[in-house]
DNA sequence: GCATAGCGTTTAGTAATACGCAACAATTCC
DNA sequence: GGAATTGTTGCGTATTACTAAACGCTATGC
């Protein structure tokens, strides 16, 4: 019983076991050798193992005398998973304690109706607050987190979704061509600035939150005066934003980040 | 070892953990205690294997000395379940469009088990969003996906995957002759629609995805609540949802549309 | 065309494994 | 405050799951 500490109670076999998903997931397809090479074990131990998770469904062989690939049962336990999981709800821990290290105000915006819809707000520390924005749709080539929510469309996409570009300020974008040269920084930085385009006296940066497919489902910001929220300030904010959306990325199932 | 031959070969920890995890997809949460009862083994067996899940993290505790429930790890897994599938890695780009065009929900759909399985969903614009319906199984009779799915069916096809006609509304189609009538309609027009059949209030519209063969493989459907999506509009949307199928039949290898 | 090499599968037999028991902290409910 | 929950942890045993070798089978080599 040489357990070497690392990890007292687990149960070998279930272990091994996730492992054998686990490799399906990254190759597709396995056979019962190849497996049993790679999580170190027998060939029949590994076919035990893959004949364990076939009964139940959550592996499958692609014919009779065949390799292995994930089965259909996976998704009948992920449906469960993601029926709990919640973009708000996931987020709005996350969003508070961005809140206090930056001490503005943090937004959850989805994409709704050629509009940014916010969906959760939490204010920063400043004395003067801004009017909460939840519930409002918001135009998405005037706003960082509609430019985010904007970001990775295909042109045809974009066609559906924009609305006219509307000014509203003198810095508002208001030209296709200039927003698509906008939206592709967007998709090379990693995240999107708005100064003074959608409100006079008014900043943010906002940052991609994506599901498990690698999809942008929503975006979060950190928003505040254009004088407190200089383009310095930004840059020094820009980690805790990036390392928020991180977060709630990876709770909604999403890729670890860097991937 | 009274193994009484009703499984041969299987690896009992593993069968034991899969319980679990679909004890807490049916449940959403559990303790420790209350899995051990529902599986017939002791608390602390019940520890080890959660513990075990937990750490590759199939299943998260909701606080520290709380109770379990499934974890984000399953939906990589899952998510990997449907990139190898051809059809969704195929139509999930087309369903996007789709979705964005309609502003409606889309969902693929394929026969597995005597039900529809839901593969991919992709929401629509809409602010008020349905719960996710990928890993579901859907009866056959009351959706718009299952009677595509049903549609080419030759009467002994269908007497082996069809389940007793369940009622799930006053709309539901539960005789045989009115449903042979319906999949007969829908054969001819091509697609397939289901008013409140499955649950009040709720709409859809599917047309069916083909293979090579011309055979039907999976259905696709605009879906979303039944005030919205009327009659008129069902007609309205019904070309983009047939071109949308067209195409994604045409990329697996399919017939283009009208032969 | 036969032999070989590889595959997934099945069978025995053993020892390592995971199980049940009981005691432990930490809540919660009387 | 105590009784009865909960989740968690050592401990010793025997049940369990592992290694090993042999089995059909397919495909590939000479």
């Amino acid at each position: 019983m040489s357990n070497t500490g690392s990890s007292p109670s687990t149960v070998q076999s279930v272990d091994r076991a996730v492992s054998i998903l686990e490799i399906l997931a990254r190759t597709g397809e396995a056979g019962v050798t190849a497996l049993s090479v790679e999580i170190g074990v027998h060939k029949s131990t590994a076919f035990r193992l893959v004949a364990a998770l076939e009964l139940r469904g959550l592996v499958e062989q692609t014919e009779d005398r065949g390799k292995y690939r994930l089965g259909v049962g996976l998704l009948r336990l992920a449906a469960a998973t993601t029926a709990r999981l919640d973009v708000v709800q996931e987020s709005r821990s996350v969003s508070r304690r961005l809140a206090l290290g930056t001490g503005e105000t943090v937004n959850v915006a989805v994409l709704s109706d050629h509009a940014a819809l916010y969906l959760d707000q939490v204010a920063g520390t400043s004395a003067l607050q801004p009017h909460s924005w939840v519930g409002q749709h918001n135009p998405l080539h005037a706003t960082s987190n509609g430019k985010v929510l904007l970001s990775e469309m295909t042109a045809d996409e974009l066609d559906k979704v924009l609305a006219p570009l509307v000014a509203f300020t003198d810095a508002t974008i208001t030209t296709k061509p200039r927003l698509l040269r906008e939206l592709e920084q967007v998709r090379e930085r990693g995240y999107a600035v708005a100064v003074d385009e959608f409100e006079l006296g008014l900043s943010a940066v906002a940052a991609p939150i994506r599901d498990v497919h690698g999809d942008v489902v929503a975006s979060m910001s950190v928003s505040g005066p254009s004088f407190r929220l200089t383009p310095q300030r930004v840059q020094a904010v820009l980690p805790q934003l990036l390392s928020a959306t991180a977060e709630v990325t990876q709770r909604l199932g999403g890729f670890p980040p860097g991937e």
